[in-house]
DNA sequence: CCGGTTCGTTTCAGTTTGTATCGGTCGAGG
DNA sequence: CCTCGACCGATACAAACTGAAACGAACCGG
């Protein structure tokens, strides 16, 4: 749950569930942040901390489940940076990482580049702008996000359940057809014939995809 | 309490109960780290936090007693570097300002600038005043404040709520249109097109973002 | 106190977005 | 090759949201 939260604000996220391979992994591969629960099989967070605190210089968070003073003080003394109790607040959450972020480096390297170029068609998320063959396109706050999303993932189909869980937050209820008005809208800003669509195609039965070149 | 508790573990302390006066001692005297209650008289720990966060390097935790998601979010996007609520468990401060001490001797350079610079527009916190491709803007307060908050975000949206929250230091009741009126007066002075804005922009059912080139 | 500036509240108009609905298209099965 | 049902595109309309003018309260320097 933290992952997708994470992966929706732009972070890009790797998961293991097993401490001792999260352990070699921060230290072999290259992250900017490590989010650790206290509670992991094969090794708990506070020894994988302990373990990679000299090998991976940026921020740690602990997580856990006891609101345990102990816990937070020996995570904190084994050089953790941060330590929040569950049930996590996402926007909590995301707060504290920018924050240790901003600290630790200026440049969050390795996260999710905000500009996509998908075959002539250039997103640009921090500037919320999109040029169709260097010609700026205006789209709305709903199209950006549709376009945006669809972008992200590029060159496979994008589920219906999926783009109605990200855009509106809640469950697709299976009979709504905003994503259907949401595509047609964006098709004719960006001059894609529904007849015949080069670039939002949509899958029949599944979702749509944004067709990328490769 | 927590002073003595500090005192009584090798930290030279120093109490202000006035919020304006800390801030004023905040900037002119040479301190280390600042611990300041979100409920002060006479200026909130908020707003001190905001007015000496570019004029003070060391790290910054908030204290509060409200559990308050909101006051979370709001004081780590002011500058803030932690966040404890009320009761505070010495051993738990005592951990966390190590944590903080450490990371901030590491890097004696992070803090927020005083000074963003957003594609041609120019911030500057200290001298409050804006350059608009080197020509100044006179700003009011109220606008100057809304142009800080969003700069010192540029290229992501900043929540209507923490706006909201940061400009008036309230709750957001839902239908207040205060902020809209500050963003349309803050567009006209930066001559921001509002029915095309190129740098302020609107993101429908959320908040506001200015755009950032990368 | 006085005039001017700033800022929030109210209000209305314009834009954006979702819902309802109708018509067209696709494709499996006969 | 035909039919039928499921699916998709798009128009029309209504609800929600934003922009900003008008007004007045609060503030500020003298």
């Amino acid at each position: 749950m933290v992952a997708e939260f994470l992966s929706q604000n732009g972070f890009e996220v790797k998961t293991e569930s097993d401490g001792a391979k999260a352990a070699e992994r921060l230290i072999n591969e290259d992250f900017d942040v490590a989010v650790l629960d206290i509670g992991l099989p094969n090794m708990d967070g506070i020894s994988v901390c302990r373990a990679v605190r000299s090998h991976f210089s940026g921020p740690i968070l602990m997580l856990t489940a006891r609101g345990d003073e102990i816990d937070e003080v020996v995570s904190l003394e084994v050089g953790a940076d941060d330590y929040l109790t569950k049930p996590v607040r996402p926007r909590v959450l995301l707060a504290r990482l920018r924050v240790h972020l901003r600290r630790s480096s200026d440049t969050p390297s390795a996260s999710q580049p905000s500009l996509i170029e998908v075959d002539g068609l250039a997103i640009d998320a921090s500037s919320r702008s999109v040029f169709l063959d260097s010609v700026p396109i205006e789209l709305t706050t709903a199209e950006f996000d549709l376009l945006w999303l669809l972008a992200a993932n590029a060159g496979s189909v994008v589920d219906r359940e999926v783009i109605y869980q990200e855009l509106h937050g809640v469950r697709y209820d299976g009979l709504d057809r905003s994503i259907d008005l949401r595509v047609s809208r964006l098709r004719k800003k960006i001059g894609d014939d529904p007849n015949l669509p080069q670039r939002v195609k949509s899958v029949r039965g599944v979702g749509y995809i944004l067709a990328s070149k490769s």
